[in-house]
DNA sequence: CTCAATTTCATACGAACGTATGAATTGAGG
DNA sequence: CCTCAATTCATACGTTCGTATGAAATTGAG
């Protein structure tokens, strides 16, 4: 069973290459929905029918676009978090570093592929049915790590003001990350180290503040997907 | 010329209101290009007709199924910070007290009408192309107005800061709004109350966080919209 | 050079899309 | 009762949708 044969003589990248990078930028500017598949084979530079050959189904195409980016960017903010436990040798982290942990790979990815945050908005926020269960496996358990260190470095902090807090500031990354253009962060990486530093500035504030004890908050497991069409 | 005739013996509401909230709801779940004609029109229990009869379009349904909620939320919150300011008689306002006239008014919104939220959290974050300008002009103003009494209740902060930190706080209202029926803060008004607390609280840390002079930051003016397709 | 697997390509299918059209239906005023 | 504007309704238009099909072309191994 041969795998890939064209060579990158004539080539320079594969078709199914071509297809992830089109529809990581339309998807990410139209949505799901929006895009056709007709005009993303035709940006792409490939037969309609590559997309079904490569990738079966439009579906199929969408949660791989937004998974090759994904996968990774989550991976990275683990392994960030686990060397700053490393180096920190039992001494608790601050709340910054932890925050760091979580925010930079996200914007380090976003700065180098400028069509990925609209697929993270697009798909943090209002994520497709077909997309919930592969979202949820991938982003809970890092959820629950960062939710684990993050109680560590805050021994005062009620849990579950603690994970609303988080959810407030999984909106402010997805916000600056979906209006990243918009606000002109991609020309200069100085522009957004500036605005990576102000964002995890204004969540640890937001984290450490002093929490009066709300009466009669009690979070529910924040699970429990709805669908309908599709 | 006359004008609504159908008396309302029959008709619990009109057919005009009942497109809107079919619209409202499916256009939340769906948003735009998810949702037909056909879909809408059959569930709201209307002839195909009426949709084209009432609104000419289906982008101008959806222009006005989301500015029915989001115009009157918008002017409450001006009302609310013009009557805190006329309360406070010259004595500048808390910080948190401008914070909850932003967030209340979208709040209360989102507890009367449960499909708001996602109407919101889609044409806030990816707002369609034909939506961007009326958007733009309702909230423009309002967040400059709430940009200025922040900046004298907060006069040491840098301004580029301060408008960078209220696009974080934007993010986190958002992210709460879209997930509210997910967090189950549908069922009960005290969890609302308890959450939206929380959320003030967070912001209003993060607004009041020192922020250390970013070096080489300099945002640009948050306008410039780019559109293709439609 | 041959062969078989892989990949491209043109074409077609039925369904759904947004919108337009004009005929029925409705109901208050003359 | 008749009129006429407002509204509803059935139907049809051209287009685009996602996917399937099978023949052509391409490729590396033997």
């Amino acid at each position: 069973m041969p795998a890939k044969r064209r060579d990158q003589r004539e080539q320079e990248v594969a078709t199914s290459e071509r297809l992830l990078d089109t529809a990581e930028r339309l998807f990410a500017e139209f949505g799901f929905d929006g895009v056709g598949m007709r005009a993303l084979a035709d940006e792409a530079g490939v037969n309609l029918g590559a997309t079904t050959y490569h990738y079966g189904s439009k579906e199929k195409l969408y949660v791989e676009t937004f998974m090759r980016r994904f996968r990774p960017t989550n991976a990275a903010r683990l392994e960030m978090l686990q060397r700053a436990e490393k180096l920190a040798e039992g001494r608790p982290l601050a709340v910054e570093t932890i925050v760091e942990c979580m925010l930079r790979p996200p914007f380090m990815t976003v700065l180098k592929y400028p069509n990925f945050p609209g697929l993270l908005a697009r798909n943090l926020f209002m994520p497709p049915a077909f997309l919930r269960a592969e979202l949820e496996k991938e982003q809970g358990m890092a959820l629950q790590i960062f939710a684990v260190a993050l109680a560590k470095a805050l021994p005062q902090l009620d849990p579950q003001i603690l994970q609303l807090r988080l959810i407030f500031g999984g909106g402010s990354l997805l916000m600056v990350a979906g209006q990243m253009t918009r606000l002109g962060l991609r020309e200069s990486p100085t522009h957004c180290e500036a605005t990576l530093g102000a964002l995890i500035q204004f969540i640890s504030a937001g984290l450490r503040a002093e929490s009066p004890t709300i009466p009669g908050l009690e979070l529910p497991k924040f699970t429990a997907p709805r669908s309908r069409r599709h």
